[in-house]
DNA sequence: CGTCACTGCTAATACGTATTAGCACGCCGG
DNA sequence: CCGGCGTGCTAATACGTATTAGCAGTGACG
């Protein structure tokens, strides 16, 4: 492999066509303000050269010179590409590489960032944020000192998910779980639930602080209205708990457990809906076979990865007033396992 | 939002210790050759000062002394996130993302490439590429034209999937269809098929071609060994065509078409393997609700990711020898469809 | 005391583009 | 013939880093 031949640069295409580099940036900027002229012949001239050459502009010196590079930068907490198929990440991405194209921008993904403690870090010798414009941030959890960080520096970044201050309003694009969990708690509070179980995932990210609120806020109606952590493997004793404790509807964070929950229900001899209703706070982020419909609420992930690009572009361009911060509402998805509490009782 | 405040610069830094430019750079680079030399109190004043600051180097201007910059480029022709989760790419880009975390390199998608025709473009004004330092492409059918231009250019590249000399050898990192389809052709031939036909997608890609160069070249000791294209929607016909031929067994280059087969089949009362063998030439790239295990072949598409970084890393770095093309084996699956000929007539 | 080597640093320049101040020229009006 | 103005371009510079030639200072050695 000989050494890379030299590239065409505006100097060479300026000595072909007989003018000097800066007319030949003016040309292809297009420049035609007031103070600035060419004669058409000599632009002619210039664009032919520049098409018999195949030049094409350096976007690296163009960036040092111009401060935009039109790329978009996108930091994942974790790899933005899982092994298990089906993950947490794709949707988003396709929401924003879909505005990125639009817009016509390159997405830049940060897998230069080192691991350190299970989790990517945005800050380490050598960052590299600034090769792009700025930056979306994708995580379920976000550390703050590295939010406060960015709001220091003044770079221009939102993040997937409402945040809370770091340090200044974090500039995010997330989806408003309070408002859909709280509108499930009062579906099931219509249908005659009064006894109400939360199963969360022991998390402390925004996100699952927010759906808490939304079961806190409307739960306070019901004669009872529990609140725990549980995960898939905990299924069992979960169930049992849930039964001694009389709740006739849980409302679950996590996919996997809800799936766990029905599965071991099942096999119990129990039915869902009749003897216990179960809803769903989030559609799967890793693929788990079942064949039920639960009821629950879909995160608009798609369309939250394309705002937050459409966001972006604001904040960098400076056209955003304030810092923007979006809460898109998650539709409602009416499946089979939201009944009514004591339906077993009428076929014992 | 203000005006950004301009970012920490080396020339700052040299302000701030009292030394030049060039030596903060010297420093950063802790460059300790025969002929630069930094006192160790120097360089510690000087490393404090970044310290302090939180100063980190602008990778642009890096790129541009430099001429690299640790980012590998990825050009997908169609969307790298496809909607329907049919995702082509997704296994490729996952090892292309482990491998470029392992080396530290950042992952530059192309989406602002103008789709043209339903293609995306490489080459279009404000071309991009020279953002990285190379290339990866992904895609099942490359343009030729463009190839050629990237080898005129002498811009470093890697096409994941082999392809054909275009104006030169291209640099690939490929499967090897042609023994993986060969050695199926010598099973199906050990269990006494002597008719056999292959359904190919009719499409000229070359990951087509070397299937059906694999089949020709082993098929060549059967009694009829035919060659025709299907899709998914041809079912019915294809079927009707390949029990008028006697062939005991096909070959199905598509993997939603060898699962509609074998539904058409079924609907007939035939049964796979006993009346039909099917053997699928790789793996789903579009999901295929189906409980069979298909008889044929997986293709590597993780390890041929990593494999692409790390052979355009080589070429980058000038240490690759000539032009790189790399073949990897395809794991053969042992799966249920594949029978002997006549096993109905037993039992009729 | 001149020469030489060595140390530790800096000045200068390159990378390729964008921007701006201003030059040279021709023309017109007075 | 001079001042003024519009036209069409160029020279100079900035962007932030990497590299290299070379300078000043010091000590050793003949």
């Amino acid at each position: 492999m000989p050494a890379t031949p030299r590239r065409v640069t505006q100097r060479d295409i300026a000595r072909l066509a007989g003018v000097s580099q800066a007319t030949v940036s003016l040309v292809l900027n297009n420049r035609a303000d007031a103070d600035v002229r060419i004669a058409p012949e000599t632009r002619d001239r210039v664009l032919r050269v520049i098409a018999e050459t195949g030049y094409a502009a350096d976007p690296v010196a163009r960036r040092l010179a111009a401060r935009f590079n039109r790329i978009i930068g996108v930091f994942t907490y974790e790899p933005a590409f899982p092994s298990g198929s089906r993950d947490f990440f794709h949707p988003f991405l396709l929401g924003i590489e879909e505005y990125a194209e639009r817009v016509g921008c390159d997405l830049l993904l940060f897998t230069s960032a080192p691991v350190v403690d299970g989790r990517r870090r945005i800050f380490h010798q050598d960052n590299r944020l600034r090769l792009a414009d700025g930056c979306i941030l994708l995580g379920q959890e976000i550390d703050g000192e590295e939010l406060h960080r960015l709001n220091r520096d003044g770079y221009p970044y939102v993040a997937v998910g409402r945040r809370d201050d770091a340090g200044g309003p974090v500039p995010y694009v997330g989806a408003d779980y309070a408002t859909a969990v709280r509108r499930l708690v009062e579906m099931a509070l219509d249908r005659g639930h009064r006894r109400l179980t939360y199963l969360g995932m022991g998390i402390t990210a925004e996100s699952s602080e927010d759906r808490r609120r939304g079961y806190l806020a409307a739960a306070a109606a019901a004669e009872s209205a529990r609140h725990r952590s549980a995960t898939a493997a905990d299924a069992e004793t979960v169930l049992d708990d849930l039964l001694a404790d009389r709740s006739t509807v849980a409302f679950v964070e996590d996919f996997a457990t809800v799936v766990a929950l029905e599965r071991a229900a099942r096999r119990r001899g129990l039915a869902v809906p009749r003897d216990l209703s179960l809803l769903s706070l989030g559609d799967p982020t890793v693929p788990v076979p079942t064949d039920l419909a639960f009821t629950g609420f879909r995160i608009p992930r798609e369309e939250m990865g394309r705002q937050a690009v459409e966001v972006l572009a604001r904040v960098i361009d400076g056209s955003a007033s304030d810092v923007p911060q979006r809460l898109l509402p998650c539709e409602l998805v009416e499946g089979d396992t939201l009944g009514t509490p004591g339906q077993a009782a009428g076929r014992p």
